[in-house]
DNA sequence: TGTTTGTATTATTATAAGTAATACAAAAAG
DNA sequence: CTTTTTGTATTACTTATAATAATACAAACA
């Protein structure tokens, strides 16, 4: 999986390998139990310190996105559990995309054309038991 | 309008309330042409410093959501540009928000229903020449 | 002429980001 | 058992940002 970073972005490095760390579980890129190249090798080849990799597994860790065992090294989570409700975060932030795009001018049609496309790129299918 | 700050939460004061302002835009609880309270009534309402209600205010300015007369105050822009295309940075966080919803087990429908109930609290419309 | 407005300036404190150098325990391989 | 590789914990340092504080200043209006 490529990864770039911005290393003039606002956003934290760490907070951008764990977006698209994300991203790439939910499109697919990263298929479920797929190993993730150690801290040390991602660190190298990103050309970024260990540690700001390990903040980032740790935080992919904390929400669930992966898995660690200590030899194994950090794995894609089998499957994320189904929220029956949209967490409130996910609410608020939509919120205020929802309120840039609308005084950007963009209708609710256009919003969904563009929300379509994306979903059509995300392969990403939990593993029902 | 109301505002309220979570001080305790990892998003800057500054940021949080340019974020709501924003929504109040857009909701249209704050309607073109507006007059945004003093930086100063607002610091003191809020309880926060001065310098936070104005960097929040010369954000909002940079990016056109508000217009500032040096006696007539901050005031809501009466218009935004209508950008043919959405943003990059729309397209990004729209993308990563999506990735998060798919993970957690959000399919499309659900997703555009959850859409449209925020499209229709807002009443923004710009204001056409 | 005052007063109120946003703003510029300078300083201080606290927190976070990123890097760096190690060290350690667990697990697999030899 | 020994060695190697894994994530991780620790400590330290530098830099940047956030937030507050106390002023001061120029523009605009009554």
């Amino acid at each position: 999986m490529l990864i770039s970073l911005q290393l003039d972005s606002e956003i934290p490095l760490y907070e951008q390998l764990r977006n698209q760390i994300v991203i790439g579980i939910a499109t697919g890129e990263l298929a479920a139990q797929e190993k993730l190249p150690t801290v040390r090798q991602l660190a190298e080849d990103l050309g970024i310190n260990t540690m700001t990799v390990n903040k980032a597994y740790s935080l992919l860790k904390q929400e669930g996105y992966i898995v660690i065992d200590r030899r194994q090294g950090a794995k894609v989570s089998p499957r994320m559990q189904d929220s029956l409700e949209p967490s409130p975060q996910l609410e608020e932030q939509l919120q205020l995309i929802i309120a840039q795009a609308t005084i950007q001018g963009m209708d609710q049609s256009r919003f969904q054309t563009l929300c379509a496309q994306i979903f059509n790129k995300m392969t990403y299918r939990p593993t029902h038991i």
